[in-house]
DNA sequence: AGCGAACCGTACCGTACGGTACAGTCGCTG
DNA sequence: CAGCGACTGTACCGTACGGTACGGTTCGCT
């Protein structure tokens, strides 16, 4: 899952190039998988002659595309510190509160949704690229936080891989799978910081350790 | 969520439609979205003349493919009975475990697949019918054993939707979506039992009562 | 035997789209 | 200004696919 590009990467797209992949981003958000190289065309003001030779054919633009997206999102990294109880959880409910407001927006779900479409058909870079920026990337970001915990004796696992595993269970619950297929779903500001921090409980109440559980939220779970 | 049909649902396919839709599946799980009409009519030895006929158009013979899919996984209903706590973890860890052997199965994977490429095209009806017969029904399955848990006071929650979204999200994690974008994942069949304990362990920790939480398993999640 | 409904197989139509070719335009350099 | 490379816009080609038409076959019914 790590070794990136067993495809040419554009190393540095030129402005005039970000703004065709721009354009190709808003019309995947608005019509979906129903994108044409005509409509790309038409919306960047370039012609389908400099599309191909930019970027090969149709699959080589989606491709481009994600990464695009993707090196647009690397923001937020995690910079390790001494960590008391307060901290960690306010940091896993940034991390949460984050992921969640990533996975919810429009172009989150368009450009998974032409991800998934094309896992189908084998020959999935899409698919791989969007793990490695988003669930992956996620994961190896956390982690230090997960292992500074620890290392304060806030938390205690064996494996950062499973605990990390947990925490994204408990975020994400069915969230993205429900904006994928269609619903409807709230996931406002305030309903993503109030989920971030019940998740962010519930994950202290499973991994923490006695000095962040106080016995006040050992309880249940309204 | 409930009003299943806006649409006109096939109500008792014969056999041989029955078979059509089963060559549809084996195709869809083969060859994802790529289903053509003239690879169904091939692979069912029937004319496309005869496709039309009985499901009216593409979208109407893939509506009907969901429908009868759905139709067949519909099992396993809990009966509600008096809940002691060993009898509980049971019961979770079967719906656990069971709910991850469907959305790891190929059938499941392939149909979330075009479900999600068509949710993007609006007239997501598609998506709704996958919804509705997946996560929700699962979920409507579900909470009368909370709900009986609650009653016999081995949990404890106010509100039994956040319970199972909660229980949704510790066994799923992130399975479903990595899955869906074409990873590979274990999901052999000790694995997804060994996950539904672990999920089923950590909701009990979260919900359970004192009665159920013995002080031995109180502690952290390796 | 005769008839009609259901169905198969195939040929066919229209269209949409990926990809290519080409003529014209702009801007830069010597 | 000549020349050149990069680009646009449009026209075009080939093909694949959704959907329709139709002749031929099977089968059940009377």
């Amino acid at each position: 899952m790590l070794e990136a590009g067993t495809a040419e990467l554009m190393e540095q797209p030129t402005q005039r190039q970000q703004d065709v992949l721009d354009a190709v981003l808003g019309l995947l958000v608005e019509s979906g998988d129903a994108l044409t190289m005509n409509a790309v065309a038409r919306r960047a003001n370039c012609s389908k002659e400099t599309l191909y030779k930019w970027f090969g054919d149709r699959d080589g633009l989606l491709t481009a595309t994600v990464q695009w997206q993707a090196s647009k999102v690397r923001a937020g990294t995690y910079d390790r510190q001494k960590l008391d109880a307060a901290a960690l959880r306010e940091s896993l409910e940034r991390f949460g509160a984050n992921w969640l407001k990533v996975i919810s927006s429009r172009t989150s779900i368009a450009l998974n949704r032409v991800a998934i479409a094309h896992a189908a058909s084998e020959k999935n870079n899409l698919g791989r690229i969007v793990l490695a920026n988003g669930r992956f990337a996620i994961g190896e970001r956390l982690k230090p936080l997960l292992e500074d915990g620890r290392a304060a004796g806030l938390l205690s696992f064996d494996d950062a891989e499973s605990a990390f595993r947990c925490f994204f269970g408990l975020i994400g619950r069915d969230v993205q799978i429900r904006l994928l297929l269609g619903d409807r779903l709230d996931m406002s500001e305030a309903q993503i910081r109030h989920d971030a921090a019940q998740a962010a409980r519930q994950f202290l109440s499973l991994y923490g350790t006695d000095k962040v559980v106080g016995p006040n939220e050992a309880g249940r779970f309204k």
